[in-house]
DNA sequence: GACAGCCCGGCAAACGTTTGCCAAACTGGT
DNA sequence: ACCAGTTTGGCAAACGTTTGCCGGGCTGTC
């Protein structure tokens, strides 16, 4: 019968606040959102009471469809499980608060075709800006780029042409990995990587052999092996067991990301040997619980917390019509 | 001058369609929605046909303000960086997708003024559904409990008063991990929590306490400490020195989340303890990271890749208008 | 007193969609 | 030929907000 009864506090508009308050919602909405000068200050002050009153919000779906602006920005993240991915999901999701917006966040699952599915719904959810993070290479994607729409890649670089971009010069990591091991007096080096790497696992990999080419390690000394798989937890510890297979242990093994050092260290642990004694595994990332469970695991620690801030200013960039650009930043390597 | 030339691909509306298929917006409308029967299957083709080489996709904020369903939920969580959130995050936007849905994440650094922000926030976006992890008692709660907005809180209950609520037996959890350490015939126990802790980790202890009674281990038998902290793993790692002040490492040690698991285990690392040797630590979550770099920790797995499901199931149950629910998964203890 | 300029505020048209209602055209039965 | 019923589709009013434009009343100047 009366079903809307039981929890129907009816919201409170615009109109309302205006019947209220004598004046029409235009005079409400102009004071709403600060303008001034449109209105006594009598008026100003009553209406302000009135919406603190009966708690007036502004109701976002009537204003993005009259602004044209939702103020939803959508972030495309390919598994969260990976606490990297959720150490940028967090940063971003502060910073955008803080200038004002809301995240709406999206597993990709790293398939292209659910990142298109995404995007796609994205735009028709009218959001104003994209943050995208490993993205892969899609149709959708070409045609977003394609169209303007502002898009901030993180990590992984467009992987359809220019844009702009937060992230680490990864080649450089990969070098400060083998100038410490190198420092360490360490010669028999290996590093692993997955078999269709990232563009950034294939910049890390190739900063690490490159300096050690210029250190005088000639290029065959230097172990690779690599291995497909979902995670890189598991193509950690397949590629090192092809690594391995039959041969003794490397003194030095580049993983191009932690959880990747993980999977070795699990090889590793099973085979009985010893870590950090034996073989020196880098990996990069310096995930936060490395310094409670693994301090065994030298890492190249990426600001990930300062990667919001940068990104949101990346997204107002190009908002204000400004030209993509990229923003590397420092990262360090962590010996414990 | 033309500046809007540069990027502006003017976006397709149903007006668009309309006029190409020389048809109204009203019969654009209901084909785009599926109605049959209201056009004839020559329109229906000729409609869709455009609708498709447009690219037609409907605007969601026209249609939330009509339908007044925007289709968006939003997910409050505390801190990301703790894996155990990463995975409901997850969990709870895969399943949101495919019922249609896209989740809004929010991160409330389990502090009440920012959760009440945020959902004051949510509601002006006239979000459909919350999902709130770990809530805290706060006003802006309290309010939207009383005013019936569909809610699902999970890992920790409504903190004043009932609720759907999504997590596992907590009680049975801790009196698991004791009955676990009794068979292995330890009998100096203890057990870590925060000071403030919140009713899951109150429940946990709570269970644990109690079940060790029942086996006969009398209550000052059972060594507690707690500690005030940021984090879990700060938390686990003081209240872990309190424990052991000037006293022996006990041979078995109840954390009631790995994150303080770890915290201890990086205090027994620094006094030079053998874990699991001399000290058997059982955490709860089960990290997805424990297997391959924990194997030390024994930990109560929560499926937390189960949670998606039933958090939209309650959800869709509070739409449906039915009343609120506990739904309990099942949890299982892990030894490696 | 005429006129310009300002202050204060309302009217009404958007924004893109959905949907209740109406109506024209057709069908078939008498 | 008429009528009832069905099929097909359009009109226009919402939904809640913002904002261009207009106008009435006031002040001050010539």
């Amino acid at each position: 019968m009366n079903r809307k009864r039981v929890s129907a506090h009816q919201p409170v508009l615009l109109a309302t606040v205006a019947a209220k308050a004598g004046v029409s919602i235009a005079t409400v909405s102009r004071i709403v959102n600060g303008e001034t000068g449109r209105a006594s200050a009598e008026t100003i002050e009553r209406v302000q009471k009135i919406v603190g009153a009966l708690g007036y919000r502004p109701n976002h779906v009537g204003r993005a469809l009259r602004r044209r602006e939702s103020r939803i920005v959508a972030m495309l993240s390919p598994n969260l499980d990976n606490p990297a991915m959720a150490a940028i999901a967090a940063s971003v999701e502060t910073a955008l608060r803080s200038a004002g917006y809301v995240m709406i966040l999206c597993d990709t699952h790293d398939r292209a075709e659910l990142q298109d599915e995404y995007l796609h719904a994205m735009r028709s959810q009218a959001v104003q800006g994209y943050v995208l993070v490993n993205a892969v290479q899609s149709e959708a994607l070409s045609a977003s780029v394609a169209r303007g729409d502002p898009i901030v890649f993180v990590g992984r670089r467009n992987p359809a042409g220019a844009g702009s971009f937060v992230g680490i010069d990864n080649r450089r990591a990969g070098a400060d990995a083998a100038d410490h091991l190198w420092a360490q007096g360490i010669r028999d080096l290996a590093v692993i990587h997955p078999t269709q790497g990232s563009s950034a696992s294939r910049d890390r990999v190739d900063g690490f052999v490159r300096r050690l080419k210029e250190l005088g390690l000639p290029c065959e000394a230097i172990r690779q092996a690599s291995a497909l798989g979902l995670s890189h937890l598991e193509v950690g510890y397949a590629a090192a067991q092809r690594l391995i297979d039959g041969k003794s242990w490397p003194g030095g093994l580049l993983c191009p990301s932690d959880m990747m050092a993980y999977g070795a260290y699990r090889l590793a642990l099973e085979k009985g040997i010893r870590i950090p004694e034996t073989c020196r595994i880098v990996g990069i990332d310096d995930n936060a619980l490395n310094a409670w469970i693994a301090p065994w695991l030298i890492s190249v620690r990426i600001p990930y917390a300062d990667f919001g801030a940068k990104v949101v200013g990346q997204l107002q960039a190009l908002w204000a019509g400004e030209q993509p650009s990229e923003q590397l930043l420092p990262h360090e390597l962590i010996v414990r």
